[in-house]
DNA sequence: ATCCGATATGTTAGCGCTATCATGTTAGCG
DNA sequence: CGCTAACATGATAGCGCTAACATATCGGAT
């Protein structure tokens, strides 16, 4: 009952073979085996190959978690997003897969819905599993967060906007590209405009959008009124335009803060019959395809954002692999397309 | 030199306290902690207390790798899709994170690029990482695949088709879906039709709706040729209704694989002059807001992308806490949306 | 007084892998 | 022919946590 105590410790989780065992087949010690698969070129090339063998003969499968433990790396990179529904999010995301995936790492992917408390979570969560690299969308993060973020030595790269970021930032000038959009209104002389936002709270960015386009009004002596929706999408789009019409009868043209809504409020304006631009005037934000098929095709502001993610992920690897950095700070710029509708 | 070579080996990976420290601080054995942590319930609540208290004094962040690998289980779910650029997957994901970010599971998401033998690699990797289900979308893999898929006891997922399934299965009937709109063309008296799809060698499941569509045609006698383009998206749908005029100068209806071809097509059908659906009815699949915001509304299949996401979680952590799954197989359905545009 | 089960905590031994150091073994050189 | 550097492999000791078993305490039933 007492000398084979210790086997009735065994625990064995699967039966998915071991390192050891895939060793033992190949005739030599587990951590040559370790080598043979991780570090190939430390290896005597044919006793590389009876190791390669034995892995494809027992159907092994390396444990990563027990990999990642010992060697107190993952190939884990953590990307913190405000939300899915939004194909701009997604767009910066394929760019940072592809670059990622390429190089062997994986993303663990979190979705805060817009709520601070919950980035700080999925950070904490992400740092549990000793992710390489760190990655959110936005500058702007609580109390916690912050601190979390200033006590971690791995890299951290904010992305979406640009300005005082913790370590590495890739992003645009949101401001800027508001007072942008301005400037080509007035230029096309509109006069009375207004501003649609939805959820400005959570989408901040869209919310310094607005100041930029209020900036260049306000210089302009005009004013800037703001129209808040309480959701976006292309039905919000369509209301939005309502309501617009309906508070502000003299408007002649509406900035949208992005694409979804200014299409919205342009198809529906077809279908009302309202001419655009001529009784009123739709402007978007993002150069999502959708607005170029119409007609008449949207004015918007492009942003690049699949590099945005290739450039992000680029950086961070270089950071990783002990290169430096091209730039702390890249300003991927964005780029007025005008269209009919302005 | 030698009596103190045991403390040469140290490494330390972090700076970052352990639960040993967590727990010496809280004057309790590591255990304790640990239970403190991840098993309230078995602590009195006094100590627990007490832990929290450390853990908030320390900056303690749990390390999930090896808490993963002691205890043989990750909370990782595996989540593998063909491609990011389909909002369709997109919003499957969605409610899969819903529903699995819930209840504290972590999605490993994998991108195959429509690519069978980079499946295999994904799965491999998660497998490794000893996720705790895998869910992928479709029910096509390739021999290495189906091999690893059979030899694996953990809940394995198959979404968006319905079918013979390794496991568990959510999806809908492609084919039908493709019958449903050949007849609903059939009904409205076309009967020179096209069906136009994209990429059909990776988009499987656009090759089943046309299988669906053609058998309904060929049961009334009719023809029903295949357009192949090379690409997808507003742009394709334009060139690709160019071409069915080209190719095809009587046909009366296109059945496009999806909406982003087919509202690219309606949209372009306007700039052209030709009135739809009297020129050229047009009729898509999926469902998608844009199709009906434009004018006139796009004749499609609306299929339940989010809850289908969220019933293969619900289905798949039933399964992981030992509850009886309610069904391996769930028809999820489809929903035919009459426009004006057939 | 004794035994029982419920509750709370502790001790020990891994999970499967890799960092570190140690040990051969061979080639190259004066 | 010995010495060194480069290469190839191995033995050992963890990484930080939790499963499994062990122990202690306590109120209540016998």
């Amino acid at each position: 009952m007492s000398n084979d105590a210790h086997n009735s410790r065994r625990r064995r989780s699967t039966e998915q073979p071991t390192l050891k065992e895939v060793a033992d087949a190949a005739g030599v010690s587990a951590i040559t085996a370790s080598r043979a698969l991780n570090r190939p070129d430390q290896v005597n090339e044919l006793t590389r190959a009876r190791v390669l063998e034995a892995v494809e003969r027992l159907g092994y499968v390396p444990n990563l978690v027990a990999g990642s433990l010992a060697s107190a790396r993952s190939r884990f990179i953590a990307v913190i997003v405000p939300s899915l529904a939004n194909s701009v999010f997604i767009e910066v995301i394929q760019g940072l897969q592809e670059t990622f995936e390429a190089q062997g790492y994986q993303i663990l992917l979190g979705n805060t819905e817009y709520d601070l408390e919950r980035e700080y979570q999925l950070i904490r969560t992400f740092l549990g599993w000793s992710c390489s690299a760190l990655i959110t969308a936005g500058l702007r993060h609580n109390e916690a967060c912050r601190t979390l973020l200033a006590n971690c030595d791995k890299p951290i790269m904010e992305v979406m906007e640009l300005g005082e970021a913790r370590d590495l930032n890739v992003g645009l000038d949101h401001t800027e590209a508001g007072r942008c959009m301005a400037r080509h209104l007035l230029e096309r002389g509109h006069r009375q405009t207004l501003f649609i936002g939805a959820r400005l709270a959570g989408d901040y960015r869209a919310g310094m959008r607005y100041e930029g386009h209020r900036e260049i009004f306000e210089q302009a002596g005009l004013t800037a009124p703001l129209l808040e929706l309480e959701r976006g999408g292309l039905d919000a789009g369509a209301a939005g335009l309502e309501r617009a019409l309906a508070e502000h009868p003299d408007i002649g043209a509406i900035h949208f803060a992005n694409d979804d809504l200014a299409t919205g409020a342009l198809l529906h304006a077809q279908r009302l019959g309202l001419a655009v631009p001529q009784r009123i005037a739709i402007a978007g934000f993002n150069g999502l395809p959708i607005g170029q098929h119409v007609t008449p095709r949207l004015t918007t502001i492009r942003s690049p954002r699949h590099a945005m993610g290739e450039l992000a992920a680029t950086e961070v690897i270089r950071r990783l692999e002990g290169q430096r950095v091209l730039r702390r700070q890249h300003d991927v710029g964005f780029e007025l397309l005008v269209g009919e509708s302005t």
